[in-house]
DNA sequence: CTGTTAGCGCCTTCAA
DNA sequence: TTGAAGGCGCTAACAG
């Protein structure tokens, strides 16, 4: 193994430095130089030593990007997105900087281990993705993490989760290389140190989505709701909430009762959740689902207790993963700009882009209605 | 920045050499000292630097994951699967290799400019998904490129992919480091230097989904396939044909005039396929797709065009992703093992599991007949 | 069981 | 514009 920078330099009868300022690119090089340095590269196949040069610049060209689970479409398609930012735009130059994917599996331990792991290579950013958990514990355990790394340099960026809640600045004043940012810095915003958000306005969608059943006629809405203690699950079902309430819906204990808890984000939960929803409630006309997953399970229940989507009773989702328009029937659903908003945290993550005022972009959501809703039955 | 082994070292008392042997575990300590390595580590929220740590052991922890595109569940079910065995089975200890994820959106080019990073990076194994691309050119090239990378001892495993091709071993003898494999090595098949396949049996899985057409009694089949000049879609329109052949089937001119050729996986191929299928061969009862996705755009242009599935004209994936038991109606296809393929070759990558006898593995198929598949009408 | 001693391959001042 | 030299932080013999 291992033709090295020296190898090339001799080769090219040059000094390791020369070879090494023409492969950065960073430092004028005479014309003549630079050629048989590359000369040299090519006929030796020379190909950098990634470690060793990370160390010696303190620096590296990994990225990391966490996320619940790939399989999901949800989680690919923002993963894709920030990904495809590291390529620069249109097949521009050679890709330098890679992905690396952590599956947390939702665990707020493993979140903690990847975030050290990626510590540990010296990830340039980190783009976390996907609902917070929300054990204070592990909250505070991960703001006070995540902003360390922030002031150590390491960009971070939240993809699709609420901002880091608390003081701006927790991290302790001495300890830290204040040097590394300046006034000007700060007052722009462009300062590293800062914890970067890319938000989905998940209250307003359900808040969209509930209203829409609403104003179809419904007046039993039943709710199966996301894993517990997550925001994501929290928010949405807070919006779906605050449109019952500004409608004069029901009471709480009614809600309550309309509301199926805790499942995760998969089809069976959105099956067994229907399943005990309409056990419980067999007055209910419409069922919005925690996410467009879910949804299909919702459907699937339905379809086997002989009830017609949308006759019977009417289905929503949320996300509007792609295979929502093609399922059966196609369904009414939120739509997340989830590859925009992977693609500005990709930017965000390398600096492409300016930081927003405030730190927190917080991205749009559409209503999709399709088929899978229609006004409740005549004899309700 | 930056507490260090001697920081760690320093505080507990002992040289870094031996902080060194606590953290990596390998090698024996008194536990007395060890403990207090432990707690100077702790208290010193010492993070190893993994730059360093891979410059000095010529290793790295990352794993290279190529994949046509991560939003696609096909790739992310696998990138997936491929993880988890990084973790270890069953959250037993910290994970401690990390994927890198790389697109290369099926461009030989990227292919190997992705190849080059992960080397840079010096990955410790690299697995290649998905169908390759068959440009002589670029077959060679890669071929080239990955036994190379095998013999320097990074693992290599093509994951639904065929086999590399030509001679089991085409790196020249002479530079390479021959003291890597030993005789024993290579009797076992466990040499580093060998490229590894986990393969499906597309041609199988086409010819039993043909089958089941032909069975139902179609004689109108349509194909819409894949990408040109990729080795999936070449293997399952050889199924495919195959099996109208077994069956005495049309002729090849007729079944070339029932082919659409040369879309991407995607929906809107499938759109654009079953519109230029019918126009030219109206007479089609039922159309075999690509695969999943392609699919769905192919009943979304049936049903535009006002023909039902299956009762006017029958259609069949390829992969059964999950989407597709939920789809409108529930699609007939047929199920590659994804994620045994991905969790298998993960294993193989890390070398948990001993290479098959011949370095390939062929996963099964299953063929899942649904909603989406019946008889022609009467009339044909 | 633990300390000492060399590098690993590259980047980066500092001189020339 | 180029070369020389030191060091980044860690690991891996080799002693003790």
């Amino acid at each position: 193994m291992a033709v090295t920078l020296a190898d090339v330099a001799a080769r090219a009868g040059v000094s390791s430095a020369t070879v090494s300022r023409v492969l950065s690119g960073n430092y004028p090089v005479a014309d003549a130089t630079r050629n048989r340095v590359l000369r040299a590269v090519d006929e030796l196949e020379y190909v950098v030593n990634g470690p060793a040069s990370a160390l010696a610049a303190a620096s590296s060209d990994l990225l990391g990007i966490l996320v619940n689970d790939i399989a999901d479409p949800f989680f690919g398609i923002i993963a894709g997105a920030v990904q495809g930012e590291l390529e620069g735009p249109q097949g521009g130059p050679v890709p330098r900087k890679l992905a690396v994917v952590c599956n947390t599996g939702g665990s707020p331990e493993r979140e903690l281990t990847y975030l050290t792991l990626l510590q540990r290579q010296r990830a340039a950013a980190i783009v976390l993705t996907g609902g917070a958990v929300e054990d204070p514990e592990h909250r505070s355990a991960l703001a006070t993490r995540l902003r360390r790394l922030a002031a150590s340099g390491t960009r971070i960026v939240l993809c699709g989760r609420p901002p880091l809640e608390g003081p701006e600045q927790r991290a302790e004043p001495g300890a830290l290389p204040r040097s590394a940012h300046t006034a000007a810095d700060r007052a722009q915003g462009t300062a590293s140190g800062t914890v970067l958000t890319v938000a989905f306005d998940n209250r307003g969608g359900a808040y969209a989505l509930t209203s829409h059943l609403l104003t179809l006629g419904h007046r039993h809405i039943g709710y199966v709701a996301g894993p517990a203690e997550r925001t994501t699950t929290r928010h949405r079902l807070e919006g779906h909430r605050a449109a019952l309430a500004a409608h004069g819906g029901p009471d709480t204990r009614q809600a309550e009762r309309l509301t199926v808890h805790g499942g995760d984000y998969d089809r069976s939960s959105g099956y067994e959740g229907a399943r005990e929803l309409l056990r419980r409630a067999p007055e209910t006309t419409a069922v919005l689902a925690a996410n467009d997953t879910v949804a299909l399970g919702v459907c699937a229940a339905l379809r086997e207790l002989g009830l017609r989507v949308p006759q019977d009773v009417s289905v929503a989702g949320f996300d509007d993963l792609p295979f929502s328009a093609d399922a059966s029937p196609a369904l009414t659903t939120v739509r997340l700009p989830l590859h925009e908003a992977g693609a500005h945290a990709g930017q965000l993550a390398l600096g492409t882009l300016p930081p927003p005022p405030g730190g927190v972009t917080t991205v749009g959501h559409e209503l999709m209605v399709r088929a899978s809703t229609a006004p409740p039955r005549a004899g309700g």
